[in-house]
DNA sequence: ACCGTCATTGACAATGAGTATCATTCTCAT
DNA sequence: ATGAGAATGATACTCATTGTCAATGACGGT
């Protein structure tokens, strides 16, 4: 009794162009993209078209700098990403790297983790490659 | 060279006033509370000083549904917190209950994770108690 | 293939968190 | 006490995201 689910041709080209990114974007750079390669699509459309994806589990949010969200294509199962504050890309992160943390926490605190917002924001590998020795960001240790 | 840092009544009521309130708070909660028990001040106040608390490392930044920001009263050692998204309490979580995963992430995916998004959120263990049979809140897997 | 229903679309308006501005007020070193 | 300039607060503003609703299009039934 859900919903009839349509496949509409922006659903296909929203879902095909995240997919393609392999990166987080948010719903604004998929819009500009998509209209310039397609020409007309709503705005609404792309931020309804994502909340179906994520609602679905095809597709996954990530908090970006500047308060905005990001979205990036993901496989149903569950697990994490490690997404890059620098390039914005996302690598998946298996479930069972944190089975022994949450056990922990769970156990020492009676906490029951919620696994969506358990998404590591950080430096990967690349970019901390292309930063040798003069650091133009910093640490920025407490920052967003 | 850095800034004088002056200390206001303004300054001092938002902190005294976050760490009473031992739970994410929102600047516009914030705002609410301080006009209701001390008359006017600025809403811009309030963002100004939870920014400076956060800077200083006496306060913390924690995501909230709906795209808004909370704060947390901190203590300037490096730890993360557990945010319960059903009352808003929060508890601080040491730096070495991370330490392991942390370094796998390095190790396995050459990813320098930055703490500041570490925030674990959840279902704390009094609210947990509050559902017995589940029904209210249910699980909410997957959602933000 | 044709129809009719109704989910979806898209242009636009509206919301609301957060920020910029700037004249005024207040802190504090001298 | 005095002055420099940091902080305040009322206001306007930015902009990501959501609501509205008439028009469009997908698709099951025929
Ligand atoms: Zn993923
Ligand atoms: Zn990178
Ligand atoms: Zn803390
Ligand atoms: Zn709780």
């Amino acid at each position: 009794m859900a919903s009839p689910r349509r496949l509409t041709k922006q659903q296909t080209v929203v879902a095909a162009t995240l997919a393609l990114a392999s990166r987080a974007v948010s719903a604004q750079e998929l819009h500009e993209r998509l209209v310039a390669k397609r020409g007309r699509i709503g705005l609404a459309t792309i931020y309804r078209a994502l909340e179906a994806q994520v609602a679905e589990g095809t597709a996954s949010r990530v908090e970006r700098t500047g308060h905005v969200t990001a979205y990036v294509a993901c496989v149903p199962e569950h697990h994490h990403h490690l997404v890059c504050t620098s390039c914005q890309r996302v690598e998946d992160l298996s479930e069972v790297a944190f089975a022994p943390l949450i056990r922990a926490v769970r156990r020492r605190h009676g906490f029951q983790v919620d696994h969506a917002a358990l998404d590591l924001y950080g430096i990967c590998q690349t970019c901390h490659d292309a930063h040798p020795a003069g650091r133009p960001g910093a640490p920025s240790s407490h920052r967003r």
